[in-house]
DNA sequence: GCAAATTTGTTCGTATGTATT
DNA sequence: CAATACATACGAACAAATTTG
């Protein structure tokens, strides 16, 4: 026996998942059934159920059972646009518009209004020192009712201690979008912006509130706006679960915007 | 007590590793010290480390014993650039060179050509029938020795049929690039692509040649390419792992593309 | 609304296998 | 070959969450 029982009886019920036999939502056997028809102990069972857990194929309802996940229609943002060099994908005035456009349905929830310290990764973004005073804008978001992604976005100081663009400290939401509020206000128009797309596992708020198990894994996007002198003028970051969400870059001249097969 | 012991015999590990009392790279007490300082059994122990395990803060070693793993310093992929519209980052033959500004040393396996049916998410891309015959040039590709990325690039077939593109089915490096390539061979121009960026847990391929744990996560990004009558010239798949792979887009007019803070 | 039954979650003990030194 | 350390597997008991009667 190469491989350890375990694995094969994951293996077995993958496969029972993947052609069907077990159908999306619903439910396995229970752990005293398998026990019985694969002749293992319950911890071997667990042991396999674990592995399919850690798969994304299966999850366990303590006093219920374990049942095989839906697949999730993921979200796809489009990080870049060839026309409108500017203003781009996911941000928070035209993610409404942006996911309508897709046939589901957006909500945001209040905005949450903060002066914190900039940890190093916003500090150096913005070109301001450690620990230097920031305005944080903090959303929650979803789709069709699910959380969807966590965004906030990190101003300097200066922008709302100069009196010009003091509606970022309102709690509320700024329709026409800060970059366009942000050149009516000081007159620092956003010409440009950089993604900085990573993943690692979720922080114990995002497994909560997307929830997520704690071996998931989670996009996580900088994006630093530059004016039109080279300064940033702002860092906002995105959490968004690898379970739900795809992304797309475009570059150069396309055809249209199909979204097709995926 | 709120949470179970093995959780908190993780956390308790965790904020060792954090604060750099137990150093990356440096082995953990083995299960039976750690059973006695934690006074738990063994099992217990296990479920701990297997918690950090896929938190992705240490590995075992059968034998061996208990590692935390060292920081990866991972290699940033451009996927877009403001001036040169048209071939962009992370693309075979720009590979090397891009590879290099960084710092590091490249590697690429040989080149592995073979004919394939299209897969309904190649086919849809390249507009072509499900099932199909397509050209699949695969590579393997390295940073300092460490896997770094598996890229399979799938062309239509009538690109070496109609005899124009033959150089396509040579097991070796094009190295002026595909696209250059392309366009003197056939006339098509590579006038822009779009990418579409998905995370999924690897196959066992990937496991394998990654070192990967099955329940780790890759970025899959699909990256279309289109000639000047906006007709798909190229489907290419690159697979990387997401603990040692980041990736920034930029959009716009951007500031000199310092490499700043992670 | 409560008690019982069901199902998964946690913890222990033990034995044996496999990889490395 | 022996010692060490992790991997697999079994059995058992009790806890916690949920559903059912």
């Amino acid at each position: 026996m190469a491989e350890p029982m375990y694995k094969q009886i994951a293996e077995d019920l993958r496969k029972k998942i993947e052609t069907g036999e077990l159908a999306p939502g619903g439910q396995l056997p229970t752990e005293l059934d398998l026990r019985e028809s694969y002749n293992a102990s319950r911890n071997t069972i667990r042991d396999a159920i674990k592995r399919l857990i850690s798969s994304g194929y299966v999850e366990t309802r303590p006093g219920q059972g374990t049942f095989v996940l839906r697949n999730i229609d993921p979200f796809v943002t489009t990080l870049s646009r060839d026309k409108d060099s500017g203003l781009g994908g996911g941000e928070g005035a035209s993610y409404l518009s942006e996911v309508s456009k897709q046939h589901r349905t957006p909500e945001v929830g209040p905005v949450r209004v903060e002066m914190q310290l900039a940890r190093p990764e916003i500090a150096a973004r913005l070109r301001v020192p450690t620990d230097t005073q920031v305005v944080s804008r903090h959303q929650e978001r979803f789709i069709d009712g699910t959380p969807w992604s966590l965004q906030t976005s990190f101003y300097p100081m200066e922008l709302v201690t100069s009196g010009r663009a003091t509606r970022l400290l309102l709690a509320e939401d700024i329709t026409e979008g800060t970059a366009t509020y942000l050149e009516g206000a000081t007159g620092r128009k956003q010409v440009g912006y950089r993604d900085w797309i990573t993943a690692r596992t979720p922080d114990e708020n995002e497994q909560k509130f997307f929830g997520l198990p704690h071996d998931s894994t989670v996009f996580e996007i900088f994006r630093t706006a530059f004016d039109q002198s080279g300064v940033p003028t702002r860092v906002t970051v995105t959490v968004f679960p690898a379970d739900r969400n795809q992304f797309i870059v475009n570059v150069g001249t396309l055809p249209d915007p199909e979204y097709d097969a995926r």
